[in-house]
DNA sequence: GTGTTCACG
DNA sequence: ACGTACGTGAACACG
C-alpha cells in the first residue's frame, strides 16, 4: 500500500470504475445529501465528490488515455451462470442513481470516455483495456472503490482503491499487495473463491475466511492447488467443508475472476486522453450549481490570460471611468442598448439614500458617485428614451428611485431579477451577485460581500471598490441578458414576461408612488380606546390569575393556565404548551379568564400591528403609505405587500375592520372603490378540471358552496340548504382548492376523519373531472418536475418524489394548488395591465391604489364612481377567456370601510 | 435568528 | 406509521 503513485517514464492509461468510485463519492458526501442539490433540485453530492476525486488522479497521473467503464445493468454472463450473483443487495439509492446521468456528461465536459458493454461488467471492460494497455507498453492505473480489483495488479498496472474520502487513495502495486493481504494478485482470485463474498452473494467454502484462505493458498497456491493436495490435509473439519463445498469454490472462483477478453467496441486508439471542453464543463456546472469550480475555471482562464498568478484577488479590476460634469458627453454613445443601476443601499426604495450609478454596453462602463449627474439633460436623454433598451436589475426599484429624482425611466427590456424568479420561482434571493452566480455567472461578488451584513454594512470609501462593484454587477446584467432571454424563449415564458410581468412592474410602480392617504387622527383617536380596553383587561386578567405576569409570552400563559389553573392540556407545540385561539376557545367555557385573554389578544394584535405599526410607516410628507409589492416573492405567482403589508388588513371582525376608516382618498370630495373577483379561484378550478358539473353551476351563477352542498348531500331542489350543509361544503370546496386531505378538512370543520373521507368522497363522484385533475396534475408533476399556470407561470416541486411521506404529501397538496392558485394570480395581473390603460384612455383621474389578491381598490372623484361601476368590472372580467365567465362586485365609500357591498 | 400567533386572500 | 390543509407579513418573546 502507498500514499504516492510511482511514475514510469511510459506513457499513461487512466481506466476508472464509474459506478464503483460513484458509490464510494456518494457515500463520501452523504451526510451533506440536503446541502448538495442544484436549483431543480437534483442531488449533486456523488458528482461533486467524483469530480473532486477526478481531479485528483488527474492530477496524480497525467493520462495519455483514459476511460471511464460503467456496468451495464443488473444481468451479466455472471447472473447467467450463477442467478442470485449480486442478490439480495439493498437497490442503489434513488438520491444516486438519479445522478448517474450527470456524471457521464461531467466526464464528457473533462474530455474522458465512458463506456458499458451488455452482459458484462465495468470490471471486465478495465480487465480487458488494461491487457491491451500493457501490451502496448502503457502504465496502467485503475481507479475504483472494490479492492477486487486488485487482482488485476502488474508490474505495469497499478490500482488506485479510494478510501472514505474521496481524495484518499491507496496505491496497489503488486509488492503492496504481497505486503497487505500476503498473496500475488492473481491469488486474490482463489481466496474469494475460497471466503466466497457475501457482498457479491457467492459462497465459497463453509467456515473458510480470509484467514485459513491465506494459510491453503501460501501452502498451495491455488484453488485447484488445494484440491490436487486435499490428501496433504489432515483430517478436520476444514477437510469435510473443503470437500463438500468443492463445487461452490471453483464456481466462486469463476465468478470473481475478472475477464480480460470482454468483447469491447473500444480500443485504446478511441480514447484519448486532450484535456477539459471547457464550454460544455463551464455549462455543466451551471447546470448543477458548482459555483466554486465555475469560479475556479474563470480564474484559472483569468491568470493565463494575465501570465502570472494574483492569488489573493479573486476578482481582477473592471476597467471603467469615472463620469463627471464635465464628460457627460459620453453617455452619447449609448445608442442602442444599455446596462444600468442607480445603486440605492437601503431595501425600501421609497426612502433610501442614492449611492452611485452605473451605466454600461459591455464596452464602456460609466460610474459615478453623483447622483446629480441623472437629472442631466444628457443623463435624462437616455434614460427617458424608450428607444435605447435598458437592461436592469429590478426595474420597479430603478423606476420608483428615478421617478424620486424626477427621471422618467424608458425602455426598460431585461429585468434580471423578474427573469430570474420566472425561470425558478426558488431564485427570489433579491442580490444581484448571488443571482448571477446562479445563473452560472461569477464575475462578481454579493452585496453583503462588498458592503458587509448587519451593523458593520456600510459603503465603502474607496472608489476603487466601490466602482468596481457597481460595475461588476452592471457588466453580470449585461452578460445575462442573452442566455436568461434564451431559457425564457424555452420555457415558453416569453410572453408571460413580456406580457404581464414587465409591464405589471410599471403598473404596480405606479400604484406605490401613488401611495395610500392615511388619516392619522383617525388611528391615534383609535389608539387612545384601545389602550384603556387592553388597560382594563389586563387588571381583570391579572385578578383572575391571581399574579402579574406578561400576558403575551406564550410560555408565562401556558403556566399560568396549564400549570397553575390545571385546565386540560389540549395541544402541544414543539417549545410547549399551545396557546392558539381553538385551543383557548375550548377552554373558555370552564374559566372566563380565558375568554379575556382572547379579548386581550385580539386587542393586542390589532393596537401593536395595525395602529402602532401603520402609524410608524406613513410619510410624513404626504401623510401616506407607500407600501412595497414583492413581484418576485411568492412560490404561485401572487403578490405580496410590505412595509406596510396592506394585503391583510383586518376585515372578518367589526373591531378590526374599523382601522379601514384610515384609509381614505388623498382629495376632498374623492371616494374609495373597490372592486373584487367573486370565487375566482373556484372558477378557475372549473376552467382548468373542464368539470361539468363544476362549469355548470358557475354558468347559472349558482351560489357554489349552496350547490356544492345540494350534491354531496343529495338533496332535491325543493329541499333546503341548511347554514350547517352550506359551511361544511364550503369547506370542503376551499379544501379541494387547497390540495385536499381528510386529516385538513376534519381539523377543519371539527368532525372526524372518516366524516371528512366521506365528504371527499362523495365531493369527487359528483364532480369527477376534478377528481381526474387532482390526480393528472400530480402524475405531471412527477414526470416534469414542476406544474404550470394558464400563462405558463413554473413552479418547481422536487420533492415530488421525496421517501418521506410528508414531503412527498406536501408537494402532492402544493401541485393541486399552484396552477389555481397561480392561475387566478395571472388573471388579475392581466386586469390590472389592462385597467390601468383603460382608466387612462378614457381620461379618468380615477386611480389603481392596491390589489389584495382577488381585489382591486382605486380612489376617485365622485362623479367619476358611475363610470367606474361599469367599466372596472368589464375590464376585470375580460382579462382573459375562461370556460366559465368571470363575476365581479363593486362597492364604493368614503373610506376603505365603507367601500364594501 | 427561531418559534408562535394571528391578520388577510 | 406517518401528521398536513394553499399562499403571505408583522409583532412579540426568548435564547
Amino acid at each position: 500500500m502507498s500514499e504516492q503513485l510511482e511514475l514510469s517514464p511510459k506513457k499513461k492509461l487512466l481506466l476508472i470504475d464509474g459506478n464503483s468510485v460513484a458509490f464510494r463519492a456518494f457515500f463520501a458526501l452523504h451526510s451533506q445529501l440536503d446541502r448538495f442539490t442544484n436549483h431543480d433540485g437534483l442531488h449533486t453530492n456523488a458528482i461533486y465528490a467524483f469530480k473532486t476525486m477526478l481531479d485528483h488522479v488527474i492530477k496524480a497521473v497525467h493520462p495519455d488515455k483514459a476511460l471511464v467503464a460503467f456496468d451495464a445493468g443488473k444481468t451479466t454472463f455472471r447472473t447467467a451462470k450463477y442467478s442470485d450473483y449480486k442478490g439480495g443487495r439493498s437497490k442503489t439509492p434513488e438520491e444516486l442513481s438519479e445522478q448517474m446521468p450527470y456524471l457521464r456528461e461531467l466526464l464528457t465536459g473533462y474530455g474522458i470516455k465512458s463506456y458499458d458493454l451488455k452482459d458484462w461488467e465495468a470490471d471486465d471492460i478495465i480487465g480487458t483495456l488494461a491487457r491491451e494497455g500493457e501490451a502496448e507498453d502503457y502504465q496502467v492505473i485503475i481507479v475504483t472503490g472494490d479492492r477486487d480489483l486488485t487482482q488485476l495488479t502488474t508490474d505495469k498496472t497499478t490500482v488506485a482503491i479510494t478510501q472514505k474520502g474521496v481524495s484518499e487513495i491507496e496505491y496497489y502495486t503488486p509488492a503492496h499487495v504481497q505486503e497487505k493481504f500476503g498473496l500475488t494478485p492473481t491469488q486474490i482470485i482463489d481466496m474469494k473463491g475460497l471466503t466466497g463474498d457475501t457482498s457479491d452473494n457467492y459462497p465459497g467454502v463453509t467456515k473458510v475466511g480470509e484467514k485459513t484462505a491465506i494459510k491453503l493458498l501460501t501452502q498451495f497456491e491455488t484453488v485447484e492447488g488445494v484440491y490436487e493436495h486435499l490428501d496433504d490435509i489432515k483430517q478436520s473439519k476444514m477437510k469435510d467443508h473443503l470437500i463438500e463445498d468443492h463445487d461452490q469454490a471453483v464456481m466462486s472462483k469463476d465468478l470473481a475472476t475478472i475477464r480480460t477478453n470482454a468483447p469491447l467496441a473500444v480500443h485504446l486508439a478511441d480514447i484519448d486522453y486532450t484535456g477539459p471542453d471547457l464550454d460544455k464543463l463551464i455549462s455543466f456546472y451551471k447546470q448543477m450549481d458548482f459555483n466554486n469550480f465555475l469560479k475556479q475555471l474563470q480564474n484559472a482562464g483569468l491568470s493565463l490570460d494575465l501570465g502570472d498568478e494574483t492569488p489573493e484577488q479573486t476578482l481582477k479590476d473592471i476597467s471603467c471611468t469615472e463620469l463627471t460634469a464635465h464628460n457627460l458627453d459620453l453617455l452619447a454613445n449609448f445608442t442602442d442598448e444599455v446596462s444600468f443601476i442607480l445603486e440605492m443601499p437601503d431595501e425600501n426604495y421609497h426612502l433610501s439614500t442614492f449611492a452611485g450609478v452605473v451605466v454600461t454596453d459591455g464596452k464602456q462602463t460609466l460610474v459615478s458617485r453623483e447622483i446629480d449627474l441623472l437629472q442631466t439633460a444628457e443623463f435624462k436623454a437616455l434614460l427617458e428614451n424608450d428607444q435605447i433598451k435598458k437592461n436592469v436589475f429590478n426595474a420597479k426599484a430603478q423606476y420608483v428611485g428615478l421617478n424620486r429624482l424626477g427621471v422618467k425611466l424608458a425602455g426598460i427590456d431585461f429585468d434580471l431579477l423578474l427573469v430570474s424568479y420566472l425561470l425558478d420561482t426558488n431564485d427570489n434571493s433579491n442580490d444581484l451577485g448571488s443571482l448571477a452566480q446562479q445563473h452560472g455567472y461569477v464575475e462578481v461578488e454579493t452585496d453583503e460581500a462588498v458592503y458587509g451584513k448587519g451593523a458593520k454594512r456600510g459603503l465603502p470609501d474607496d472608489d476603487t471598490v466601490f466602482f468596481n462593484h457597481l460595475a461588476r454587477k452592471a457588466l453580470a446584467i449585461q452578460n445575462l441578458h442573452d442566455d436568461l432571454f434564451k431559457e425564457l424563449a424555452t420555457n415558453e415564458q416569453t410572453d408571460l414576461y413580456r406580457n404581464i410581468e414587465l409591464p405589471l412592474t410599471l403598473v404596480l410602480a405606479d400604484m406605490e408612488i401613488a401611495g395610500v392617504r392615511v388619516d392619522t387622527d383617525q388611528l391615534i383617536a383609535m389608539r387612545e380606546k384601545f389602550k384603556e380596553q387592553l388597560a382594563t383587561l389586563q387588571q381583570t386578567i391579572y385578578q383572575e390569575a391571581g399574579e402579574e405576569f406578561n400576558i403575551n409570552s406564550t410560555k408565562q400563559l401556558g403556566v399560568i393556565l396549564f400549570e397553575k389553573m390545571k385546565l386540560p392540556v389540549i395541544k402541544k407545540t414543539k417549545t410547549g404548551y399551545s396557546t392558539s385561539v381553538d385551543v383557548l376557545e375550548q377552554l373558555a367555557s370552564q374559566v372566563p379568564i380565558v375568554e379575556n385573554i382572547l379579548a386581550y389578544r385580539g386587542l393586542a394584535k390589532l393596537q401593536s400591528t395595525y395602529i402602532e405599526g401603520l402609524l410608524k410607516v406613513v410619510h410624513s410628507r404626504d401623510q401616506k403609505v407607500h407600501t412595497r409589492y414583492l413581484q418576485t416573492l411568492t412560490q404561485t405567482g401572487r403578490l405580496s405587500s410590505v412595509d406596510p403589508n396592506l394585503q391583510n388588513i383586518p376585515i372578518q371582525t367589526q373591531q378590526g375592520r374599523e382601522i379601514r376608516k384610515a384609509f381614505v382618498p388623498s382629495h376632498e370630495g374623492w371616494q374609495i372603490f373597490s372592486s373584487d373577483y367573486s370565487q375566482v379561484e373556484l372558477r378557475v378550478l372549473a376552467h382548468i378540471t373542464g368539470d361539468a358539473n363544476l362549469q355548470e353551476a358557475f354558468r347559472e351563477d349558482e351560489d357554489i358552496h349552496a350547490a356544492t352542498a345540494r350534491r354531496i348531500f343529495g338533496l332535491t331542489s325543493n329541499d333546503e340548504v341548511t347554514p350547517l350543509m352550506r359551511r361544511q361544503a364550503k369547506a370542503t370546496n376551499f379544501g379541494i382548492v387547497y390540495g385536499i386531505s381528510d386529516y385538513g378538512l376534519s381539523q377543519n370543520l371539527g368532525i372526524s376523519r372518516q366524516e371528512a373521507k366521506q365528504f371527499i368522497e362523495t365531493y369527487f363522484r359528483e364532480y369527477p373531472d376534478v377528481k381526474k385533475y387532482t390526480e393528472d396534475v400530480v402524475t405531471q408533476a412527477q414526470k416534469d418536475g414542476y406544474v404550470e399556470t394558464i400563462t405558463h407561470r413554473r413552479r418547481y416541486l422536487p420533492d415530488i418524489n421525496a421517501k418521506s411521506f410528508n414531503q412527498r404529501s406536501f408537494a402532492a397538496r402544493t401541485a393541486m394548488n399552484t396552477p389555481i392558485q397561480g392561475s387566478a394570480a395571472d388573471i388579475i395581473k392581466i386586469a390590472m395591465i389592462n385597467m390601468q390603460k383603460a382608466l387612462k384612455d378614457a381620461g379618468l383621474k380615477a386611480t389603481m391604489l392596491l390589489q389584495i389578491h382577488d381585489e382591486l381598490v382605486f380612489e376617485a372623484p365622485l362623479e367619476e364612481i358611475p363610470k367606474l361601476e361599469q367599466l372596472v368590472p368589464s375590464v376585470m372580467d375580460s382579462a382573459v377567456k375562461l370556460a366559465i365567465p368571470l363575476k365581479v362586485e363593486s362597492a364604493h365609500g368614503d373610506s376603505w370601510y365603507d367601500a364594501k357591498g
